[in-house]
DNA sequence: AAATGTAAAGTTACCGGTAACGTACTTCTA
DNA sequence: TAGAAGTACGTTACCGGTAACTTTACATTT
């Protein structure tokens, strides 16, 4: 199927133009829809286009005139976990709207890869990045500035961005989350996190959990962050972990809802009561949340909101309309039935 | 921090090559590593690389060779679902490995979608596209063929592809279900589905679990296919609408895990014991089965395989090594405790 | 009818790499 | 030592569009 012969597939604007009977430039025009051509001119054209398939070659466009191109390069930590997946979909609905084309990065939560990736995207002259976590390497941020495009970081509000940042406050969050259950009485509370797979932005929020404990003059009795991704059994066997270790505890912050819906599975099969014995809450607002016998205390996040104001904050740069630099995407803390 | 002016942001392989006192040329050949220069040659351009801060440019490199791009277009019903995010994941971790960039777009289950994302992206000119899904329009088809690239159709196995396919046999996934309850001794069987967001070949697995049915002279007691995203949620009140609906069901397939699970809650809600009152099964092997009190009797598919295979695949025919056409990827029905 | 204005269409040059070929110089062989 | 063969590097042409400019056609004004 793979042609490797010199004349390449489909037909070109000159031979379309040929075709039609006019020069190149007036193809060219007709395509574009700039001004200039009559309409007479337009259906011979487009009737050549359709009649000899012709594709636009964006390649050829990009690199001839000193337009960038309509390519933006995303990076995410991860695809697997359930959060950045509506983010991701709502940017591509976003660009796609505008015009621009998505490419993927996954960085695995290593900057190395992230730089890596970056290296390949930037080769393609891309219009715009944008960027998740907050952790870049040196050259990572040498080469963003070196090359002086459009760059939104995106997931972690970043109040001294390198241009844009669109996040949510996870300080805020887990700091209110910390209040939360310290005003409903509990006192002696652990934490529950994972360290792969998500952009250490969960470390923010332990810090603002902790900021309101110490606050009231208290401190985290338990912490477990274990080596793995965020996930149901995660949250399950660090709850075991956690439990088997430190005996009187009486609430648990989870790194996300998946977590804390590990955790409440094993609280279930231990018999130990949802919120009387221990207090449960995660993070996320995810969807598993609306379905469970007793409504998990978190804070939803809106991720589709996150996505489209990163996508349309990054267009409106590149496009040079103002723009804010600092960006907050709104999170609420829901109480529910397990704090 | 968007530059308009004429000058373009970085240094030119021109001007690499000045600062070093070689042709153009000559830095082409030690940049893409190809034979023709000596070692002294090779530390003079890559010092002037490194001082200059070189990006190379894959858009002038990709349109003054008649060798194709390195960019590969990926599109996916949703990234929101939870089953297509590690699909991808492991797609974009195979490609970077082989230098490839992935392009994606989500087509929300619309083939019209997916016929103008698939245009925006020829215009780039890649290397090769994966699809998934099954319908498209004739249109699409008609392009992908007049363009002549590598297509790799995942998620459904299909027999006949435009090119290669990878992925699942949902009729034989939903036909072994279909056999396993009949050989458990339930008769009166239910299905639940939505019909949104996933690429239809729900309904594939649908076929077969009815072809077992009547393959034992049955068949489903009811149905029902809800208009919206498969999720936990739509699970729930897909059964709450089935049960009130006909009174004597004694198991119910669902098109996915996230739905079963969802019917497990509405069920364990309503004090129906599972499975001696009704029996679940879902399809997916997704990671919340781990951790439900009671093991869910679902279909284990390797989505990181799938992806892997299908990139694997799209790679060796680019490069016009032997590949199979068709490439069934690994399922597996795990009995679980709910049936 | 000549002068002027304007929209439509054509011409030219160029973007930044790479293929193909040519040249200078070295090394091997008869 | 001439000639062949090989290696390192330079030169030229070109990929397919688009910006900027020029030319042409035709309507409008005086």
């Amino acid at each position: 199927m793979a042609k490797k012969s010199s004349k390449k597939g489909g037909a070109t604007l000159s031979e379309v133009a040929q075709a039609a009977g006019v020069s190149k430039m007036t193809a060219s025009r007709v395509l574009r829809n700039a001004s200039g051509f009559t309409e007479e001119t337009k259906v011979k054209v487009m009737l050549q286009v359709e009649r000899l398939g012709y594709v636009p070659n964006r390649i050829a466009a990009a690199f001839g005139s000193f337009d960038t191109s309509t390519l933006i390069g995303v990076s995410v930590p991860s695809l697997t976990s359930g959060l950045y997946g509506p983010v991701l979909d709502s940017i591509d609905r976003t660009f796609l709207k505008y015009g621009y084309q998505t490419m993927i990065g996954a960085h695995e939560r290593s900057p190395e890869t992230e730089e890596e990736w970056l290296r390949a995207i930037l080769a393609w002259r891309p219009a715009g990045v944008i960027l998740s976590g907050r952790k870049h390497t040196p050259a990572t941020i040498e080469i963003l500035k070196a090359q002086a495009i459009p760059i939104v970081e995106m997931w972690n509000l970043n109040t001294s961005p390198l241009d844009i940042s669109v996040g949510f406050n996870h300080f805020d969050c887990g700091y209110e989350m910390g209040q939360f259950m310290l005003s409903k009485g509990y006192k002696k509370i652990a934490y529950i996190g994972a360290n792969r797979n998500e952009s250490s932005t969960n470390l923010i929020r332990l810090d603002g959990f902790q900021a309101a404990l110490n606050d009231s003059s208290l401190q985290l009795i338990s912490k477990e962050i274990l080596v793995d991704h965020a996930g149901f059994y995660p949250g399950y066997y660090g709850t075991e972990n956690v439990l088997n270790r430190t005996s009187d505890i009486d609430a648990i912050y989870y790194q996300d809802d998946t977590m804390a819906v590990g955790g409440m599975f094993y609280c279930q099969k231990q018999g130990i009561e949802i919120p009387t014995d221990i207090a449960i809450a995660g993070w996320g607002g995810m969807e598993i949340t609306s379905v469970l016998p007793r409504k998990l205390t978190t804070t939803t996040v809106a991720t589709e909101t996150l996505g489209k104001s990163a996508a349309e904050a990054l267009v409106a740069r590149i496009r040079n309309e103002p723009t804010k630099d600092v960006n907050v995407v709104e999170t609420r803390l829901i109480p529910g039935e397990t704090v």
